[in-house]
DNA sequence: TTGAAAGCGCTAACAC
DNA sequence: GTGTTAGCGCTTTCAA
């Protein structure tokens, strides 16, 4: 345990609101003081306790962050963002893995708010609405809208199924697969899947639709998803997926299924998440911005706490990426 | 804001610290006081105020996680396991990225005994020892040990680097190349460059060792050293990497360069990171038990903050993953 | 069984 | 310029 205000002061002799007024810079002190307080105060080794401050000021520069998993390259890249831009406003971040998981989410969003968060980014989706805690403090969301109040960020999504599809089609494809996870989750990435059926039904191109059963991201369900795809429409020739992540899977079956990858079938990510250039071929996708929407994310919730104006719908455009898978 | 004790006791007509004790489960309560708390309590969505608690308790239940980076998926999924731990045992924890930066690093350590966080893991390694902050919290490290006291958690990094390199012996190569992150940060994960040089001298296999000048990730450096490898020793045929993220830029250089994996050059990588079975073909490497790093690593400094005794070596074993790419 | 009082470490009126 | 006092929201002696 460190030395505490009261220790200064006596050591110098003062009482302990004089040295606090120097360790704020308050008013007037005189020199003579602020050196031998400076003295007592590497003397002893001390070091403000910000816990106190907080409970006084009412304000912990803490920012909670609620996310499935922070192991998922995309989240993780958010995180990484978002914790960067918070540094540099001398915020702090708590990292709340959901894993999907409905209670871990609650509970999680409970104690945020305990714990006194100064506001909580929310990038994990497995509550309803009329589940969520009252008397919230600030709230940006990541890839949903859940009132007409709270600021949300998300990406293109349908522009982003749209150019994903075209592109597809324009390669050739005669038919197409969308492999996504579960569509029941209040996500705006479900965008991604209509304009897929948008556009697959506008061009009159055969096409199916396999999602997820369970909430999160079992390889082994892509695993037999994709394997079933192939066993019930060995026709497919271009698959778009949710996400890179699903989408490397995806082409690892194929491959072993003995496709060649782009000539037999063509296959198309989303996310735009590191490793899709590592793989070989090397993954076709969709850019999100990550790093752009957690620097938004923060700045909005930085805002929301500072009580300035901010805009609801924040939705940043995507890219088309084409490499070797399509 | 929330309702305070205040208000509830004001409400029940009590002394709040007749609230407090119902609240906390001390002494004997009459039943009619307790449902008559209970009530006022939901009627005004009481929530304890966690800070305050912190500051009586001298007790944060936050624990504080520095490391590189978590956008690299050997923290990302060391962040996961920890955080999985930390929550079931009642504890947040506050991420914090160095991005390799003295600075960063070193202020992040501060900031958080200041946020009287009640233990630190850190596996960024930048600083030396004696910078360290002094009166600090209960301290784990990944992957160094910093002094005679400190516990830390690493897996057998001497014997993964020779596994790799006898695998790459034994599958016939003549002359063998390291790729490693620079080796002037006090890591174990040294030990693994260590054995590839005493196994390939043991076993008198021609050999060079390359490492990135400069602290932190950049793809970019991996990919420059690996063109250089291959212009200066066009004659290496197999290559072991510190990493599974250097792994796959190395094996892409390769590729580009016409080389065949793993008839003209066999790759292996360390970590055995989720992705290293997506790559194409899939990467040998040395697996470290990332999960059970994590939970280990939070359960000595859950032990350490109860004033438990903990060992301080905390070794545990790595294993080969035999893939497509040796 | 409940209340009064003190105190965790800090800051901010308001005096002097 | 510096001290006194009160209070942030909570818990815990100690009395009653």
């Amino acid at each position: 345990m460190g030395a505490t205000l009261k220790e200064i002061a006596l050591k110098v002799g003062v009482n302990v609101s004089t040295v606090s007024r120097v360790l704020n810079n308050r008013g007037y002190i005189s020199k003579d003081l602020r050196d031998r307080v400076d003295r007592a105060i590497t003397e002893l080794d001390y070091h403000p306790n910000e816990i106190a401050r907080s409970l006084f000021r009412k304000k912990s520069n803490v920012i909670g962050l609620v996310i499935p998993t922070v192991a998922h390259p995309f989240f993780g890249e958010l995180c990484e963002s978002i914790e960067k831009c918070a540094y540099q406003k001398n915020y702090r971040v708590l990292i709340c893995n959901s894993q999907h998981e409905r209670d871990k989410e609650n509970s999680y969003l409970k104690l945020l708010r305990a714990n006194q968060v100064d506001g909580i980014i929310l990038g994990s989706h497995t509550l309803d609405v009329s589940a969520f805690i009252t008397d919230r403090p600030p709230l940006v969301t990541i890839d949903r809208r859940v009132d007409s109040e709270t600021p949300f960020v998300s990406s293109d999504n349908y522009s982003g199924g749209r150019l994903a599809t075209e592109l597809l089609i324009s390669k050739g494809c005669k038919k197409l697969a969308l492999i996504m996870g579960n569509r029941s989750l209040p996500m705006l990435a479900n965008l991604r899947a209509d304009a897929f059926e948008d556009i697959t039904t506008a061009y009159n191109i055969p096409h199916v639709t396999m999602q997820t059963h369970i909430m999160g991201f079992d390889p082994i369900d892509y695993d037999e998803i994709t394997n079933r795809l192939l066993r019930e429409h060995p026709d497919v020739d271009g698959i778009f997926t949710t996400s890179d992540l699903i989408a490397s899977h995806v082409m690892r079956i194929c491959q072993n299924a003995g496709k060649r990858i782009p000539e037999d079938i063509k296959i198309i990510g989303y996310d735009g998440v590191f490793f899709g250039e590592l793989i070989s071929p090397q993954l076709t996708t969709i850019r999100q911005p990550i790093p752009e929407m957690g620097a938004l994310a923060f700045e909005l919730l930085f805002r929301l706490i500072d009580k300035l104006p901010v805009s609801q719908e924040n939705t940043l455009p995507v890219s088309l990426i084409e490499r070797g898978s399509t």
